[in-house]
DNA sequence: CCTTGACTTGGAGTTAGCTCCAGGTTCTAA
DNA sequence: TTAGAACCTGGAGCTAACTCCAAGTCAAGG
């Protein structure tokens, strides 16, 4: 696959895939004789997996060491298995923190919904501060 | 309460108070005789919701419009409603996101769990690839 | 043969959201 | 009454993660 089929495929843009290469979050891509990268199917399996980490919210930096754990063969096994441990604890606390926001908001649009309007100015401070 | 006190209270620095309160995220402070900012109840409740907003990834200007909306008084209630809307909208989407993500890192994780690592070589691609 | 368009590289620029700093004032305790 | 801590303001600096750009290569169509 050439980059902006890779681009269109997982809603990255050619220069971003290129950025990840470079800095190491994506492993060197193959070139065919003329120097153009052709991404295998593993490439793409490793691109779509990043892609998902990193939409929620895992650094990059991060997803560099487990890629260079990765690449160091199976004596790295254990410290792989702690990023992804550390990273799912992370991960959920994030889900709390933005589930609680969820419930706030919920509760101020519900606020909004019951024909609060009217009395607005009587209930501004209940409306606002829970 | 002072600056420091609201920062030790919500775990932001100073130097954040002071930078949302310049950029219109937080209203505008009262100051005692000698300029020092005292942060009222009302001035408190105000910057736990922006904590509680900021902290699930709602964007600082999304919240300076709410804010300024706000204190444009009732004529502002639909549109305030309307960035409510959107951005529990958002919200949920993220969530979703990030449990997907959390998926997939449960079931990493449970690979190297399973006793995944003598036979990690063979296994190798169906680690990863889900 | 020549142009067009997709690709290459290395490096510079951008954005959001803080974070730090200099230079100055004011409160607090010895 | 003086040293030091905490505060003020305006502005500069920083970090993460892209995003854009210039200058060059190459394949394909007219």
């Amino acid at each position: 696959m050439t980059i902006t089929e890779v681009s269109k495929k997982f809603g990255l843009s050619p220069d971003t895939l290129r950025y990840y290469e470079r800095i190491g979050l994506i492993p060197r891509v193959n070139r065919n004789e003329s120097g153009i990268r052709e991404y295998t199917e593993e490439d793409c399996k490793w691109i779509e997996f990043i892609k998902c980490m990193r939409s929620a919210g895992v650094q990059v930096e991060t997803l560099i060491e487990y890629v260079t754990l990765l690449q160091q063969g199976d004596t790295t096994i254990e410290a792989r298995k702690q990023i992804l441990m550390e990273q799912r604890d992370k991960l959920i606390s994030r889900i709390e923190e933005m589930n609680r926001a969820l419930a706030r908001l919920n509760f101020k649009i519900e606020q909004y919904e019951a024909r609060l309007v009217p009395v607005e100015n009587k209930l501004k401070r209940l409306a606002h501060n829970i």
